[in-house]
DNA sequence: CAAGTCTTCTACGGTTCGTAGAACACTTAT
DNA sequence: ATAAGTGTTCTACGAACCGTAGAAGACTTG
Protein backbone atom coordinates (compact mmCIF):
# COMPACT_ATOMS: atom_id res chain seq x y z
CA UNK A 1 0.00 0.00 0.00
CA UNK A 2 1.34 3.33 -0.88
CA UNK A 3 2.19 5.43 1.69
CA UNK A 4 0.36 8.82 2.67
CA UNK A 5 1.89 12.47 2.10
CA UNK A 6 1.38 14.75 5.23
CA UNK A 7 -1.55 16.86 3.28
CA UNK A 8 -3.00 13.60 2.24
CA UNK A 9 -3.17 12.18 5.56
CA UNK A 10 -4.79 15.37 6.82
CA UNK A 11 -7.34 15.32 4.36
CA UNK A 12 -7.93 11.76 4.73
CA UNK A 13 -8.41 12.16 8.66
CA UNK A 14 -11.34 14.86 7.75
CA UNK A 15 -12.52 12.22 5.64
CA UNK A 16 -12.38 9.88 8.08
CA UNK A 17 -14.10 12.15 10.40
CA UNK A 18 -16.89 13.43 8.55
CA UNK A 19 -19.75 11.08 8.66
CA UNK A 20 -21.05 12.04 5.33
CA UNK A 21 -19.24 12.82 2.20
CA UNK A 22 -17.42 16.08 1.74
CA UNK A 23 -16.63 18.60 -1.03
CA UNK A 24 -13.31 19.73 -1.97
CA UNK A 25 -14.95 23.16 -0.56
CA UNK A 26 -15.32 21.48 3.11
CA UNK A 27 -12.05 20.36 2.82
CA UNK A 28 -10.37 23.48 2.30
CA UNK A 29 -12.25 25.54 4.84
CA UNK A 30 -11.36 22.51 7.16
CA UNK A 31 -7.93 22.85 6.35
CA UNK A 32 -7.89 26.71 6.73
CA UNK A 33 -7.48 26.63 10.37
CA UNK A 34 -6.87 29.82 12.64
CA UNK A 35 -5.17 32.34 11.22
CA UNK A 36 -3.39 29.84 8.43
CA UNK A 37 -4.71 30.41 5.33
CA UNK A 38 -4.00 26.91 4.24
CA UNK A 39 -3.87 25.43 0.96
CA UNK A 40 -6.05 26.26 -2.53
CA UNK A 41 -8.96 24.53 -3.87
CA UNK A 42 -6.98 23.65 -6.65
CA UNK A 43 -4.43 21.56 -4.45
CA UNK A 44 -7.21 20.15 -2.32
CA UNK A 45 -8.44 18.56 -5.48
CA UNK A 46 -5.53 17.74 -7.33
CA UNK A 47 -4.79 15.86 -3.80
CA UNK A 48 -8.39 14.43 -3.97
CA UNK A 49 -7.38 12.82 -7.67
CA UNK A 50 -4.20 11.43 -6.32
CA UNK A 51 -6.18 9.96 -3.54
CA UNK A 52 -8.69 8.48 -5.77
CA UNK A 53 -5.58 7.18 -7.47
CA UNK A 54 -4.02 5.10 -4.84
CA UNK A 55 -8.24 3.87 -3.85
CA UNK A 56 -8.29 5.41 -0.81
CA UNK A 57 -10.89 8.12 -2.00
CA UNK A 58 -14.06 7.73 -4.20
CA UNK A 59 -16.05 10.22 -5.42
CA UNK A 60 -19.40 10.86 -6.55
CA UNK A 61 -19.81 12.24 -10.17
CA UNK A 62 -23.11 12.68 -9.95
CA UNK A 63 -23.61 15.29 -7.19
CA UNK A 64 -22.03 18.61 -8.47
CA UNK A 65 -20.13 19.88 -6.83
CA UNK A 66 -18.50 16.13 -6.04
CA UNK A 67 -18.40 14.48 -3.09
CA UNK A 68 -15.85 12.62 -1.73
CA UNK A 69 -15.47 10.03 0.96
CA UNK A 70 -13.04 7.39 1.99
CA UNK A 71 -13.24 4.08 1.19
CA UNK A 72 -12.11 2.46 4.11
CA UNK A 73 -12.92 3.49 7.83
CA UNK A 74 -9.75 4.77 9.27
CA UNK A 75 -9.82 1.56 11.75
CA UNK A 76 -9.91 -0.52 8.43
CA UNK A 77 -7.33 1.44 6.87
CA UNK A 78 -4.95 1.17 10.15
CA UNK A 79 -5.80 -2.18 10.70
CA UNK A 80 -4.33 -3.00 7.21
CA UNK A 81 -1.35 -1.19 7.44
CA UNK A 82 -0.46 -3.41 10.84
CA UNK A 83 -1.31 -6.06 8.91
CA UNK A 84 0.94 -5.37 6.15
CA UNK A 85 3.95 -4.53 8.63
CA UNK A 86 3.36 -8.18 10.18
CA UNK A 87 3.34 -9.91 7.23
CA UNK A 88 6.74 -8.14 6.26
CA UNK A 89 8.22 -10.03 8.77
CA UNK A 90 9.04 -13.49 8.65
CA UNK A 91 8.60 -14.10 12.45
CA UNK A 92 5.21 -13.22 13.44
CA UNK A 93 5.53 -14.23 16.60
CA UNK A 94 8.73 -12.34 17.71
CA UNK A 95 7.32 -9.19 16.42
CA UNK A 96 3.72 -9.41 18.41
CA UNK A 97 5.42 -10.53 21.25
CA UNK A 98 7.20 -6.74 21.26
CA UNK A 99 4.24 -4.78 19.91
CA UNK A 100 2.31 -6.57 22.87
CA UNK A 101 5.21 -5.78 25.06
CA UNK A 102 4.90 -2.31 24.27
CA UNK A 103 1.45 -1.58 24.28
CA UNK A 104 -0.48 0.58 26.77
CA UNK A 105 -2.22 -1.56 29.42
CA UNK A 106 -5.69 0.02 28.02
CA UNK A 107 -4.49 -1.53 24.85
CA UNK A 108 -3.81 -4.88 26.40
CA UNK A 109 -7.18 -5.18 27.78
CA UNK A 110 -8.78 -4.61 24.52
CA UNK A 111 -6.68 -6.96 23.25
CA UNK A 112 -7.15 -9.46 25.64
CA UNK A 113 -11.61 -8.58 25.52
CA UNK A 114 -11.04 -8.80 21.44
CA UNK A 115 -9.41 -12.66 22.01
CA UNK A 116 -12.08 -13.81 24.73
CA UNK A 117 -14.43 -12.74 22.42
CA UNK A 118 -17.17 -15.32 22.50
CA UNK A 119 -15.40 -17.39 24.97
CA UNK A 120 -16.69 -17.81 28.58
CA UNK A 121 -14.30 -16.11 31.36
CA UNK B 1 9.90 6.87 11.26
CA UNK B 2 10.89 7.30 8.37
CA UNK B 3 10.22 4.38 5.78
CA UNK B 4 12.17 2.57 3.77
CA UNK B 5 13.40 2.17 -0.05
CA UNK B 6 13.66 -1.18 -1.71
CA UNK B 7 17.15 -1.51 -1.50
CA UNK B 8 17.20 0.01 1.93
CA UNK B 9 14.94 -2.79 3.26
CA UNK B 10 16.92 -5.90 1.42
CA UNK B 11 20.06 -4.75 2.74
CA UNK B 12 18.20 -4.29 6.51
CA UNK B 13 16.79 -7.99 5.47
CA UNK B 14 20.23 -9.03 4.69
CA UNK B 15 21.58 -7.50 8.75
CA UNK B 16 18.29 -8.52 10.54
CA UNK B 17 19.58 -12.22 9.07
CA UNK B 18 22.57 -12.05 9.20
CA UNK B 19 23.70 -12.90 12.90
CA UNK B 20 27.08 -10.83 13.45
CA UNK B 21 27.81 -7.74 11.31
CA UNK B 22 28.81 -7.38 7.63
CA UNK B 23 30.83 -5.72 5.37
CA UNK B 24 29.41 -3.67 2.03
CA UNK B 25 31.10 -6.58 0.32
CA UNK B 26 29.29 -9.32 2.12
CA UNK B 27 26.37 -6.93 1.33
CA UNK B 28 27.26 -6.78 -2.43
CA UNK B 29 28.02 -10.05 -2.49
CA UNK B 30 24.24 -11.17 -0.65
CA UNK B 31 22.40 -8.96 -2.79
CA UNK B 32 23.67 -10.31 -6.50
CA UNK B 33 21.62 -13.37 -6.78
CA UNK B 34 21.74 -15.64 -9.38
CA UNK B 35 22.93 -14.12 -12.81
CA UNK B 36 21.88 -10.49 -12.09
CA UNK B 37 24.57 -8.58 -11.10
CA UNK B 38 23.18 -6.62 -8.15
CA UNK B 39 24.04 -3.03 -7.39
CA UNK B 40 27.57 -1.44 -7.16
CA UNK B 41 29.62 -1.36 -4.10
CA UNK B 42 29.38 2.05 -3.71
CA UNK B 43 25.54 1.93 -4.13
CA UNK B 44 25.60 -0.03 -1.39
CA UNK B 45 27.54 2.10 0.38
CA UNK B 46 25.87 4.93 -0.43
CA UNK B 47 23.01 2.95 1.03
CA UNK B 48 24.62 1.97 4.30
CA UNK B 49 25.09 5.77 4.85
CA UNK B 50 21.55 6.87 4.22
CA UNK B 51 20.34 3.99 6.52
CA UNK B 52 23.41 5.17 9.18
CA UNK B 53 21.90 8.78 9.39
CA UNK B 54 18.24 7.37 9.56
CA UNK B 55 19.34 5.81 12.37
CA UNK B 56 18.51 2.11 11.50
CA UNK B 57 22.34 1.10 11.15
CA UNK B 58 25.53 1.37 12.87
CA UNK B 59 29.01 1.60 11.83
CA UNK B 60 32.16 0.21 13.52
CA UNK B 61 34.42 2.68 12.28
CA UNK B 62 37.56 0.90 13.71
CA UNK B 63 37.44 -1.47 11.82
CA UNK B 64 38.62 -1.94 7.94
CA UNK B 65 36.57 -2.37 6.56
CA UNK B 66 34.07 -0.47 8.14
CA UNK B 67 31.67 -3.40 9.83
CA UNK B 68 27.85 -2.62 9.71
CA UNK B 69 24.92 -4.09 11.49
CA UNK B 70 21.17 -2.98 12.09
CA UNK B 71 20.61 -0.95 15.81
CA UNK B 72 16.96 -2.69 16.09
CA UNK B 73 16.02 -6.50 15.79
CA UNK B 74 13.99 -6.75 12.75
CA UNK B 75 11.27 -7.82 15.80
CA UNK B 76 11.75 -4.69 17.10
CA UNK B 77 11.32 -2.50 14.21
CA UNK B 78 8.39 -4.13 13.03
CA UNK B 79 7.09 -3.73 16.23
CA UNK B 80 7.45 -0.29 16.55
CA UNK B 81 6.21 0.62 13.20
CA UNK B 82 3.30 -0.98 14.14
CA UNK B 83 2.90 0.85 17.11
CA UNK B 84 3.46 3.75 15.14
CA UNK B 85 0.65 2.78 13.06
CA UNK B 86 -2.06 2.52 15.76
CA UNK B 87 -1.00 5.77 17.69
CA UNK B 88 -1.65 7.61 14.46
CA UNK B 89 -4.95 7.12 15.33
CA UNK B 90 -7.45 8.19 17.80
CA UNK B 91 -9.64 4.80 18.59
CA UNK B 92 -6.99 2.20 19.13
CA UNK B 93 -9.77 -0.52 20.21
CA UNK B 94 -11.66 0.23 16.70
CA UNK B 95 -8.21 -0.62 15.32
CA UNK B 96 -7.10 -3.10 17.27
CA UNK B 97 -10.57 -5.02 16.37
CA UNK B 98 -9.92 -4.64 12.99
CA UNK B 99 -6.40 -6.01 13.45
CA UNK B 100 -7.17 -8.61 15.13
CA UNK B 101 -10.63 -9.98 13.39
CA UNK B 102 -7.94 -10.38 10.08
CA UNK B 103 -4.83 -12.24 11.56
CA UNK B 104 -4.48 -15.98 10.93
CA UNK B 105 -5.43 -18.39 13.55
CA UNK B 106 -1.81 -19.03 14.21
CA UNK B 107 -1.59 -15.58 15.11
CA UNK B 108 -4.14 -15.20 16.86
CA UNK B 109 -2.94 -17.97 19.30
CA UNK B 110 0.29 -16.25 19.65
CA UNK B 111 -0.99 -13.58 21.14
CA UNK B 112 -3.59 -15.42 23.27
CA UNK B 113 -0.51 -16.63 24.64
CA UNK B 114 1.31 -13.42 25.25
CA UNK B 115 -1.78 -11.90 26.94
CA UNK B 116 -2.31 -14.69 29.53
CA UNK B 117 1.15 -14.74 29.98
CA UNK B 118 1.83 -15.64 33.49
CA UNK B 119 -1.91 -16.27 33.94
CA UNK B 120 -3.30 -19.46 35.24
CA UNK B 121 -5.50 -21.03 32.10
C1' DC C 1 56.57 2.87 -1.79
C1' DA C 2 53.15 0.56 -4.89
C1' DA C 3 49.09 -1.80 -5.73
C1' DG C 4 44.89 -2.98 -4.27
C1' DT C 5 40.89 -2.14 -1.38
C1' DC C 6 37.55 0.72 0.90
C1' DT C 7 35.21 5.11 1.73
C1' DT C 8 33.62 9.71 0.73
C1' DC C 9 32.02 13.17 -2.35
C1' DT C 10 29.30 14.45 -5.90
C1' DA C 11 25.75 14.03 -9.05
C1' DC C 12 22.00 12.54 -12.06
C1' DG C 13 17.37 10.65 -13.27
C1' DG C 14 12.96 8.85 -11.61
C1' DT C 15 9.14 9.30 -8.41
C1' DT C 16 6.29 11.34 -5.02
C1' DC C 17 4.16 15.29 -2.87
C1' DG C 18 2.76 20.10 -1.95
C1' DT C 19 1.66 23.78 -4.52
C1' DA C 20 -1.31 26.33 -7.62
C1' DG C 21 -2.33 28.95 -12.19
C1' DA C 22 -4.90 28.60 -16.55
C1' DA C 23 -8.21 26.84 -19.07
C1' DC C 24 -12.41 24.42 -19.37
C1' DA C 25 -17.18 22.70 -17.72
C1' DC C 26 -21.07 23.27 -15.25
C1' DT C 27 -24.81 25.73 -12.59
C1' DT C 28 -27.72 29.43 -11.70
C1' DA C 29 -29.72 34.07 -11.72
C1' DT C 30 -31.35 37.40 -14.57
C1' DA D 1 -30.13 31.93 -23.23
C1' DT D 2 -26.51 34.45 -21.64
C1' DA D 3 -23.47 36.10 -18.16
C1' DA D 4 -21.45 35.52 -13.73
C1' DG D 5 -19.99 32.51 -10.49
C1' DT D 6 -18.42 28.10 -8.99
C1' DG D 7 -16.15 23.64 -9.60
C1' DT D 8 -12.96 20.60 -12.15
C1' DT D 9 -9.16 19.25 -15.11
C1' DC D 10 -4.69 19.98 -17.11
C1' DT D 11 -0.23 21.25 -16.66
C1' DA D 12 3.77 22.35 -14.29
C1' DC D 13 7.33 23.44 -10.92
C1' DG D 14 10.34 22.82 -6.82
C1' DA D 15 11.60 20.00 -2.86
C1' DA D 16 12.58 15.60 -1.03
C1' DC D 17 13.76 10.87 -1.39
C1' DC D 18 15.79 6.80 -3.57
C1' DG D 19 18.57 3.92 -6.77
C1' DT D 20 22.50 4.42 -9.13
C1' DA D 21 27.43 4.87 -9.59
C1' DG D 22 31.90 7.42 -11.15
C1' DA D 23 35.94 9.99 -9.40
C1' DA D 24 38.81 11.05 -6.06
C1' DG D 25 40.71 10.43 -1.68
C1' DA D 26 42.14 7.37 2.45
C1' DC D 27 43.79 3.28 4.16
C1' DT D 28 46.04 -1.40 4.25
C1' DT D 29 49.32 -4.60 2.89
C1' DG D 30 52.93 -6.69 0.10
Amino acid sequence: MATLGELERSIMDLLWDADDALTANDLRDALAGGGTPGPALTTVLTVLSRLENKGFVSRDRDNRPHLYRAVMSRADHMAELMHEVLGSAPDHAAVLARFVGQVSNDDVASLRRMLDGAQPR
